[in-house]
DNA sequence: TCTGGGGTCCTAGGACCC
DNA sequence: TCTGGGGTCCTAGGACCC
């Protein structure tokens, strides 16, 4: 059996644990470059504010007047999910965090009412790690999904939701749309509507060769799983990462080399890190540069994908990834969108010794290891390449921050008694 | 002036091989 | 009028997720 257990408005839930003026608010958590509404707490849903919604435009109606907008913290929200995990490991055998703000629990054989042990586990989340949840419990990580969402949108109930009981399920299924169900989105969904199918009952009475022919073994798993049958079982060793991406908008449109020389290093200094704390080695990677796509400027795209000597030396990367980008750059566009994708990463040990390396390899792992440690302890960007540059007019707006109450020593929260 | 970012998986189709 | 069959590998693009 699994449980899912899910924060409600993840994003805002966390600023409102560090901030109690913000209780019962209309809130929304802005994309970076304060760009969209990407979490909204029921006050704001009820006001009509849609998910993903421009902010430029959402801040205009009126009667979105009472919202209060925020950009997104993500040192606090991955903070936030941490403190969640561990609290679920005091309870399960095995937690498999799904995102940020979910994981499933392996319920599998408790000898006890599951329904009241989930309520226990809501309540030590809530009163431990701040955060209200959701909880669904199904026979399959689909139906769980789908019990969670269920037990969401109860706003008074419970907050827990248990799908175990086939019969229950059934008569559940027959008022539930395609589009609750994970792993069924828009394209998938009107493609069964052709068919007359809208409901997930239609969709477990379709044949399975027929649900196959038409969405593939990817359909047919879920249609499997909404059946009871077990597709997507527990992760038995966690997956190594299979590419790793830095990609912005900027902050406000850029039309010199210079500039966009600065972003791109600075995108590609930011992948390194990530790539060195996962221990991993890059050997192949992708850069794009972009026009706005909204407006009515002269569009112009373009990307490059090559291979490279497998490295984790920031340095080195920086020279790849700004060769590629110079061929790609044209004079005369607004650019508004820059990106960089390390791919086809590596365990170091599963590649091939270097015959004739560019580079000194330890001279270069002590230096990214000296580079780590100083940014570490002193906050990042605390050294960086000199190409990635000191001004950066370009980077992206965040006009909302919350302080970063848990990683900041000076932003903590004061408390005075 | 302002419309996110970061992932995964699957398939179709081309290139190539014998 | 006739033009094989079977296989692998790679990539671009689609679809989905949060």
């Amino acid at each position: 059996m699994f449980a899912l257990i899910d924060g409600n408005s993840f994003y805002c839930s966390c600023e409102r644990a560090f901030d109690p003026t913000l209780r019962n608010k209309p809130i929304a958590v802005l994309s970076n470059n304060d760009g969209c509404a990407i979490a909204r707490t029921n006050e704001a849903k009820d006001l009509g504010l849609k998910m993903g919604e421009p902010w430029h435009l959402a801040s205009k109606r009126p009667e979105l007047k009472p919202m209060i907008w925020m950009s997104s913290n993500y040192a606090l929200y991955g903070d936030m999910s941490r403190r969640m995990y561990e609290v679920l490991c005091e309870f399960a055998p095995r937690v498999d965090p799904y995102s940020i703000d979910e994981m499933f629990l392996d319920f599998e054989g408790l000898p006890c009412d599951t329904v009241a042990f989930a309520a226990r586990i809501r309540d030590r989340v809530r009163q431990v790690a701040k955060i209200p949840t959701c909880v669904g419990l199904g026979p399959t990580k689909t139906i769980a999904k789908l019990a969670n969402k269920l037990a969401k949108h109860d706003r008074s109930g419970p907050g827990v939701c248990d799908l175990n009981d086939p019969a229950e399920r059934i008569r559940r299924y027959a008022d539930i749309p395609l589009n609750e169900v994970w792993g069924i989105g828009p394209a998938t969904a009107a493609k069964l509507a052709r068919r007359g199918i809208d409901s997930v009952a239609a969709f477990i009475r379709m044949p399975l060769d027929e649900t196959r022919d038409l969405l593939t073994v990817v359909g047919a798993r879920t249609h499997a799983e909404l059946r009871g049958i077990v597709c997507f079982p527990f992760s038995v060793a966690p997956q190594t990462r299979k590419s790793i991406a830095v990609t912005r908008s900027l902050g406000r449109p850029v039309m010199t080399w210079v500039e966009m020389e600065q972003a791109v290093a600075s995108y590609v200094t930011r992948a390194a890190e990530k790539l060195r704390r996962h221990g991993l080695h890059v050997t192949a990677m992708q850069v794009f540069i972009r026009t706005n796509e909204f407006n009515a400027d002269p569009k112009y795209s373009n990307q490059s994908t090559f291979e490279i000597e497998p490295t984790a030396d920031t340095m080195a990367l920086i020279a790849d990834a700004l060769r590629a980008a110079r061929q790609i750059w044209r004079d005369g566009f607004r650019y508004a969108k820059a990106g960089v994708v390390l791919l086809d990463l590596k365990e170091p040990g599963d590649l091939p010794e270097e015959m004739f390396p560019s580079r000194d390899p330890d001279r270069s792992a002590r230096l990214m290891a000296a580079m780590d440690a100083v940014n570490l302890r002193y906050g990042r960007r605390t050294v960086t390449p000199a190409t990635a540059g000191v001004q950066q007019g370009w980077s992206m707006r965040r006009q909302r921050l919350s302080p970063r109450y848990t990683t900041h020593f000076d932003e903590m929260l004061n408390v005075r008694a």
